[in-house]
DNA sequence: CGTCTATTTGAATGTACTCAAAAGCGGTGG
DNA sequence: CCACCGCTTTTGAGTACATTCAAATAGACG
C-alpha cells in the first residue's frame, strides 16, 4: 500500500520502525477514475498527494476557458496546489486524473504533525522543494528563451514517457502553445526525420 | 554585519546564542561594484548568497548572445545557481551586481555543516524553497497564459520597487520579451492612462 | 455503430520580433 | 562645467511565428 512512498522517503532519510508505523498510520489512500477531480479550483487543498499509480495533471483555467497545465505527475511524483495547501485558501489550480489513479493523501494537520514529531522530514521536504525549484527555474528559462519547437524537443528528451501518457493538447498547454501549433511542429519534425 | 540575515533566520527558527555564534562564525561578506560578477557561467558556485544591500541579477546567455534574466535579488533576498551549488558542477547562470552590493556568502561545506549541526536550518530552507517554488509556479503559469502587457502589469503590481532599480531591458528579459516590445507596451499603458 | 473528443489542415490575423536609426540619459574627462 | 562617448530607450518598417476560426479527419469509448 505505502511501499512506493516509503521507498521514496528512504531515498532522503531513514526512519525507525516506530516512526514508519506512526507515519503510515496517518496516511490515506484515494482512488480516482480517469477525468475525476482530485482538487477543484476554488476549493481548499486539504492534502499533499503522492502518486502510487496512474497519472494526473494540475492546471488553471483562464477567463476565456483555456486550460494551462502547470504540472504533470506520474507514479512516485507529488502533486498539489501548494499555496492553497499551506495557507488553506481556495485553490487556483484544478487537479484531475488523466489515467485511473491511486494517490496517497497527507492531510494538512498530518503534514505539520509529522514535521513536528519526526523533524527528519524537514530534510526530505527541503531536498524535494530544492530539486523542484531547480526544475522550475529551468522551465522558466526555456519558456522565455526558446522557440516552441525547441521546448517540445527538450520536453521529449526529458520526459520521453509523457508522450504516450498525456494527450497532445495537454502537452501543448504545458509548453505554452495551442494544440494546432503543436500538431504543426510535430508534422515538421516528422518531415525532417 | 549579519543583522539582516539573522533577522531573516529568526522569521523561521530561533537560535540559541551559541548557535548564532557558530553560524555567524562561518559566514563571509563580499562587496561588489556595479557590473561586477558574483558568479560566471562555467564556474562552479561555491556559495549561497544573501543580499545585505544593493541588487543583483541571475541570467543566462544564449547562443545568439541574448541575455535571459532568471531572477532579480534585492536586500534580504537570496540568489544563486542552485544546481551548480548543490552538485558542484559548472554554473549555467551568470550573476552580477546591478547596483553596488554587499552579500553574505555561505560556502557549500558550511551549508552542509550548518544543516548537520543545527538541524533547525532544514526547516528554514524547507520553508524558503517551498515559498520560492510557489512563486516560480506562478511565474510559469503567467508566462504561458498571459500576453506580454499583462505580465508586465503584474510585475509592476508585485514588485513596484523593481521598476526604479533595474533597467528596462533587464525587466523585458525577465518577462521574456525584447526591450523594444517593452518600450511599446509602456507607451500604450501611458496613453491609456 | 454512432457520438464525442482529439488531432490535423487551411486561411487569415495578430502579436511580438528583427533590423535600423534616432533620441535620451548618464558618466567621464578635458 | 560642459562636451563627448557609450549605453539605454524609443520609434519605424517589414517579417516571422504562433494564434484564431473553421472545417475535415481520425480515434476512443460506450
Amino acid at each position: 500500500m505505502f511501499d512506493k512512498l516509503l521507498k521514496y522517503v528512504a531515498k532522503y532519510i531513514s526512519l525507525t520502525e516506530e516512526e514508519t508505523a506512526f507515519f503510515t498510520s496517518l496516511l490515506k489512500v484515494r482512488l480516482l477514475r480517469k477525468r475525476q477531480y482530485l482538487l477543484q479550483a476554488g476549493d481548499v487543498s486539504r492534502n499533499e498527494y503522492f502518486v502510487n499509480s496512474g497519472c494526473l495533471r494540475a492546471y488553471t483555467v483562464d477567463d476565456k476557458g483555456m486550460e494551462h497545465v502547470v504540472q504533470f505527475a506520474i507514479e512516485e511524483w507529488w502533486i498539489n496546489d501548494l499555496y492553497s495547501f499551506l495557507t488553506q485558501t481556495p485553490a487556483a489550480y484544478n487537479i484531475d486524473a488523466v489515467e485511473d489513479a491511486e494517490v496517497i493523501c497527507i492531510g494538512r494537520d498530518t503534514y505539520e504533525l509529522v514535521l513536528e514529531k519526526i523533524p527528519k522530514f524537514e530534510r526530505m521536504y527541503r531536498i524535494m522543494f530544492q530539486s523542484s525549484l531547480i526544475t522550475h527555474q529551468r522551465r522558466i528559462i526555456e519558456n522565455i528563451s526558446l522557440p516552441a519547437h525547441e521546448r517540445y524537443r527538450l520536453f521529449l528528451e526529458r520526459y520521453p514517457q509523457f508522450e504516450q501518457r498525456f494527450p497532445q493538447h495537454q502537452i501543448a498547454s504545458y509548453l505554452g502553445i495551442t494544440p494546432e501549433s503543436l500538431s504543426r511542429i510535430r508534422k515538421q519534425l516528422a518531415e525532417k526525420g
